[in-house]
DNA sequence: AAGTGGTCTAGACCACCGC
DNA sequence: CGGTGGTCTAGACCACTTT
C-alpha cells in the first residue's frame, strides 16, 4: 500500500464522519467548517494530505458548491489548508497551521497548567482620566471605572494590569475581579469586544513595577496599550499593561490572504493586505 | 439641510464615481472593494455614514448581489465598515478603522519621511545554523544564507536584523541588500511570503547590540523572531531582529470576526476565532 | 409591513495545472 | 485533455430591526 493510498483511506474515513444538519439554526458552512477543522486538529487528516475536491464534497453532503467552498475558506483563513488552482486543496504543513489563537492572560496561564491569581490593587468608580478618555474617543470629563490588578501565576508576579472602563458597571466587585479575567466578566454582562488595538513596546521597569513585579536587575517590561471596542465601534476600555519581559512572549501570525481566503491570480490582487492572529503566553 | 441629508448627498456623489470593468482580468469584487476602500480612506464617506445597501448597489453597478456582498466583506475584514442585520452597513468609527497595515521596517521608515539605510554586516552562503534550520523544519545540516544587517534611519541605528534564508539565492549582493528591503528582493525573485510567525519579546541589550545600536543606559531591545513561509508552506527564512525599544512600537489589531467578514447570529458561531493585523513603526 | 443583511442554491464560464 | 479551484449570476428564503 502506497502512502498516498493510505492518505486516501484516511480521507474516505474522514468523509464518512461528516454530516450537516439542515434543520439546525447554525449555518451549514459553519457546521462543516468546524468539522473539517476538527479533523485536521485531531490529526485525522495530516499535513500534505489531499483534501476532497469541492465539487464532489458538495455532492456527497448534498450541499451547493458555494456553501462547501465557503467552509473551506474558513480553513484557509485559519491557515489549515492550502488551495492551488488546477491542483487541489491540501492540508497545510505543521509549522504553518500551528496558529496561535488569542486568549486572555488569565486563560493563557490556566491553559499552561499554572494557577492564575489576581490581586486587585484598585477599583474606583467615577474616575476622571483625560488620557484614557481621549484614547477612547470620549469627552475628557467622562467618568470611568479605574482598575489596577496584579496578575500572578503560581504566586509569581507576572503582570501589572491597569484598565479604564468606559462602561458604567457599578456592580463590579473585587471578588469578581479576583476570580477570573476581566473580559469574561464583561461578556457575562453582554459586552462583546469586537476590535482591540494594541501597541506593544518595551522599556525598563519603573520603580513601582520593579517593586510589584519583583523584576530582576535590568529586567525590562513589555508594555501593551490596548483599546477595545464593541461591534458598533463603541469604546469598551483602555488598558495599559506591563508584563515581565523575562516571562512573556507575544506570538503573532502574519498572513497574506485575500478576504475570503481565496487567492486571486491577478498581480494587483496579490498586493493584498496581510492579516495576523495574536496570542500571548508566559 | 440636516446632517443625514448631507451624508446622503456624499453617498450619492460617491456612488456616481464607482464603476467596474467587466472585461478586466481583475476580479469584479476586487475592483469594487478597492474603490470602496479608497472612498473611506479619502474621507468621501465618513464614519457613521450609511452605506448604500447591497441590493441597490448591485442593481446600480449591474452586478449580482453576491459579488457586491463579497466586496463589502473585504471592507468588513479591513475594519472599515460595520454590517448590522436589519439596520444596514455603516462606515466604522475613526478609531476602529485606523487599522495599521503591515509593511517592512524599510518601507515603514520611508513612509514616515525618514531615510532608511542599511549596513550589511554579514552575507555568507552555505552556512550551517542548526537552530535556524530546525525552526524552519529543515535538516540541521541544510546550508543557509546568513545575513546580518544594521538598519538606520537618518543615520540613527534602529535595528539589528539577522536572517537565515532557506533559499539558494547565490545572486544576492551587498549592494542589493543595502538598496532596499529583503522581502522586496525576494519578491523580485518570485518568492512570495504567505505566512509569517513572529514572537515578540524584550530583554536588555547585549553588549554587541549596545555597541551597534548605540542604546542608552538601561534601554532594552524589542526582539522579534520570525519564521516566514510561502503559499505551499515551504520555508523562506528565519529572522532574529532586535529593535531599540525607545524607538519602536508594534501595533496589533485584534478583531473578532468570522472568516468572510460576516457575523453569524448563532452563539456558537460567535465563539469564533479572532484575527488581527500587525504593523511596526518607529 | 418594509427593508436590511445572512444564508443558500444550481447552475455557468474561465484560468490554471498536470498528464 | 480532464480536473481542479476562481469567479459570477439570478434568483430564493430567512432573521432581524425599525416604522
Amino acid at each position: 500500500m502506497t502512502s498516498s493510498a493510505i492518505a486516501e483511506s484516511r480521507q474516505a474515513a474522514f468523509r464518512a464522519q461528516l454530516s450537516v444538519d439542515k434543520t439546525s439554526p447554525i449555518p451549514l458552512y459553519h457546521q462543516l467548517a468546524e468539522q473539517l477543522t476538527k479533523g485536521i486538529r485531531d490529526g485525522i487528516l495530516q499535513p500534505g494530505d489531499q483534501f476532497e475536491n469541492e465539487v464532489s464534497l458538495a455532492q456527497y453532503l448534498d450541499l451547493s458548491r458555494p456553501t462547501v467552498r465557503r467552509s473551506i475558506a474558513v480553513l484557509v483563513d485559519r491557515g489549515l489548508v492550502v488551495r492551488r488552482r488546477g491542483v487541489g486543496t491540501t492540508v497545510a504543513h505543521e509549522t504553518v497551521h500551528r496558529r496561535a489563537e488569542f486568549a486572555s492572560l488569565h486563560d493563557d496561564l490556566a491553559a499552561s497548567g499554572l494557577v492564575p491569581t489576581t490581586r486587585v490593587l484598585k477599583l474606583a468608580f467615577g474616575q476622571h482620566e483625560p488620557r484614557a478618555a481621549h484614547a477612547l474617543n470620549l469627552a475628557p470629563a467622562t467618568p470611568l471605572v479605574a482598575l489596577e490588578r496584579l496578575r500572578m501565576a503560581n504566586g509569581v508576579p507576572m503582570a501589572l494590569l491597569r484598565n479604564w472602563l468606559a462602561l458604567p458597571l457599578r456592580d463590579l466587585s473585587v471578588a469578581d475581579l479576583e476570580a477570573g479575567g476581566l473580559y469574561e466578566l464583561l461578556r457575562q454582562r453582554a459586552v462583546w469586544p469586537s476590535v482591540a488595538q494594541q501597541t506593544i513596546g518595551s522599556r525598563s521597569a519603573t520603580s513601582e513595577e520593579h517593586r510589584l513585579l519583583q523584576t530582576g536587575r535590568g529586567e525590562p517590561v513589555l508594555t501593551v496599550s490596548q483599546l477595545a471596542f464593541d461591534d458598533e465601534g463603541a469604546p469598551i476600555d483602555f488598558g495599559e499593561h506591563s508584563y515581565r519581559a523575562s516571562l512573556h512572549r507575544f506570538e503573532v501570525t502574519r498572513r497574506s490572504a485575500p478576504t475570503d481566503g481565496t487567492a486571486p491570480s491577478d498581480p494587483a490582487a496579490r498586493r493584498s493586505h496581510q492579516f495576523a492572529s495574536l496570542s500571548q503566553s508566559a
